[in-house]
RNA sequence: CGGGACGUAGCUCAGCUUGGUAGAGCACUUGGUUUGGGACCAAGGGGUCGCAUGUUCAAAUCGUGUCGUCCCGACCA
């Protein structure tokens, strides 16, 4: 492709929109253009580079026998009420209406659509199992589009759909999806681990697994053992559970339970400061509505609630934090004086507090708090369980030994979704005996635009954008210092034409600029060799430079095809 | 959805405090000189200052509202 005529519109200031890197890269190399919040259009380089990564995405599909198709982004709103979806994700929901009123939204995926399909096409045993995917345009109205391409509302997925007769089916299925997902990501060059996941929204009975490049401005934390090879997102993670919790406050449990005056003190902060004590010896109670209903959450205070883990042990479908208000009137205090004690909601103790010899809560009284309270004799620790989120000190739950965290952008994400949505849509089949079945299903997805981001974030440095060579968009980037020197321009051409034609994508620059200009261009585009063709074509010399490391060679033009092909092949 | 910031030329920004006919750099057009790391000279084109409304003789500037964009948090693949 020769640059004179491609549209690649770079910029040299960094536009005040952009804040992430990757996002700042993207704009200013001419990758992308916003459009609206979180809704971009993919320029010429952009759409080039989002093609390969998908030809990759294809290729290893086919491996395991997946079928591409194609679905329809706009859904009839019906479909999503089958499944319950459409009050799942609620407002996120990109809703719109035909001229007959008839309602639709755009799919945030397609469980629904490729269910019902294959409810009407699917009767025998027979005819399974299958796999299906699609690459596709998803809608998802975000509460905080962020980051660029990371978190639009807008964006490119490839989701797969498989449909098994039996579990084991669904097994194997998943794990030929697990195994391409890593040929994928490794060949995209990304520097990921997978963990295990939570499913959120589309929900699961199976198991599910993530995918994480590992980048600072990813949005979850992943905990990986410096030992083992237990790895998860920090929703998910366990911990090794122990028996002694030691408490600062030894001597209390014999004594009985003592009302501190504690004025404005509503924080673990406040009172950690005010009291001169850790916040390990308080009990932090939360009030939480778990689908409607009111429950009360301990953990010590240093620590942090999983909601997730709160919703898989109460079975229920969303937990959210109670108002203000709905607090005072459950416990007769505002959140801040809160306490398990004579508290009239049912109380989830996490093992900790459990464990605890005695802690310091709220007297569920405006200004005031209990001292030496101890589980079991001045609250009910009926239901106990895991219910926190890991923390840096915490112990790898299979062998021990310490964790690591990290930050990931989520950029696959696969799930055993077992009869979920075959259950919802009466979508069955008749096995060898005749009987009726539920389909057992399994999907998985992967970001596709958002790897643009993830690629970038990865590799990059104060000059530009580093492609790897499985998805930088053109292989060589020609530069010709003086377009109206005859030689320069014709050994341009025919080095041009001579790797384009053995299948090597060349951009040649031949745009009518000054070098400087051609050489910021071509760092900030970030193509892995350049090969520059300037005054040295006197003595016969071309220059080749590897973005990636920064070194260069000088090479005879007669031999420079050879020489460079040898080159390009690592 | 809570908190915060910003909106002036295609891009980056100044001007706003103290109201008085809208600026710079880059980009763009024309001509010329240049050509190995974002050239130089000369001459040009381009903005109802996000929108609405109020105050005022007069609003980019002050008030109110609204829309948009970004950041932090909450939430979420």
């Amino acid at each position: 492709m020769r640059q004179s005529s491609m549209f690649i519109p770079t910029l040299r200031e960094v536009p005040s929109e952009a804040e992430a890197k990757n996002h700042q890269l993207l704009l200013r190399s001419g990758f992308i253009r916003q459009t609206a919040a979180g809704i971009y259009t993919y320029l010429p380089l952009g759409w080039r580079v989002l093609r390969k990564i998908e030809n990759i995405i294809r290729e290893e599909m086919e491996i395991t026998g997946a079928n591409e198709l194609h679905m329809p982004a706009m859904q009839p709103i019906e479909l999503l009420k089958s499944s319950g979806r459409d009050a799942l994700y609620g407002d996120e929901l990109m809703k719109l209406n035909d001229r007959h009123e008839r309602e639709f939204a755009l799919g945030p995926t397609h469980e629904e659509v490729i269910t019902s399909l294959i409810k009407s096409e699917v009767n025998s045993y027979r005819q399974l199992p299958l796999n299906l995917y699609q690459i596709q345009t998803k809608f998802r109205d975000e509460r905080r589009p962020r980051f660029g391409l990371l978190r639009g509302r807008e964006f490119i997925m490839k989701d797969a759909y498989s449909f098994n007769t039996d579990w084991e089916g669904l097994d194997q299925t998943y794990w030929a999806m697990f195994d391409a997902y890593h040929r994928i990501f490794k060949r995209l060059d990304l520097n990921y681990r997978s963990v295990e996941a939570e499913s959120g929204a589309i929900g699961d009975e199976g198991g599910t697994h993530e995918f994480m490049a590992l980048a600072d401005i990813g949005e979850d934390t992943i905990v990986t053992c410096t030992s083992c090879d237990y790895s998860a997102n920090d929703e998910k993670a366990e911990y090794k559970i122990i028996d002694e919790i030691p408490t600062s406050d030894h001597d209390s449990f014999v004594n009985t339970v003592e009302k501190l005056y504690t004025p404005n003190l509503k924080s673990i902060e406040n009172l950690t400061q005010d009291l001169n004590i850790n916040s390990e010896d308080l009990i932090k109670t939360l009030i939480y509505f778990a689908d409607g209903k009111l429950i009360a959450v301990l953990v010590r205070g240093d620590r942090e609630v999983n909601e997730h883990k709160m919703i898989h042990f109460l079975d229920v479908e969303q937990i959210e934090l109670a108002d203000t208000k709905t607090v005072e009137k459950a416990t007769g205090v505002i959140p801040g004086f809160v306490g398990p004690v004579k508290l009239d909601v049912p109380i989830y103790v996490d093992y900790e507090v459990e464990r605890m010899t005695s802690g310091i809560c709220g007297a569920n009284e405006l200004n005031y708090h209990l001292k030496n309270v101890i589980p079991g004799r001045d609250f009910s620790i009926e239901n106990t369980g895991d219910f926190r989120m890991v923390s840096q000190n915490d112990q790898c739950p299979n062998c021990g030994e310490n964790f690591k965290f990290n930050k990931g952008i989520e950029i696959g994400h696969v799930f055993k979704l077992g009869t979920r949505y075959s259950k919802k849509l009466d979508a069955t089949f008749l096995d060898s005996k005749g009987k009726e079945q539920e389909i057992i299903m399994g999907c998985y997805g992967i970001g596709v635009s958002r790897l643009l981001s993830a690629i970038i974030e990865q590799n990059n440095d104060h000059q530009g954008i580093i492609w790897p060579k499985s998805t930088a968009p053109f292989r060589v980037h020609i530069i010709v210092i003086n377009k109206k020197d005859i030689t320069q321009m014709n050994t341009a051409n025919d080095l041009y034409q001579k790797l384009s034609d053995i299948g090597i994508e060349v951009l040649l620059d031949d745009r009518d600029e000054r070098p400087g200009v051609k050489f910021k261009d071509a760092d900030l585009i970030g193509i892995p060799y350049r090969i520059t063709i300037g005054k040295k074509i006197k003595e016969n010399i071309v220059e080749m430079k590897v973005r990636q490391s920064g070194e260069q060679h000088l090479i005879e033009v007669d031999e420079s095809l050879n020489n460079i092909i040898e080159f390009i092949k690592n």
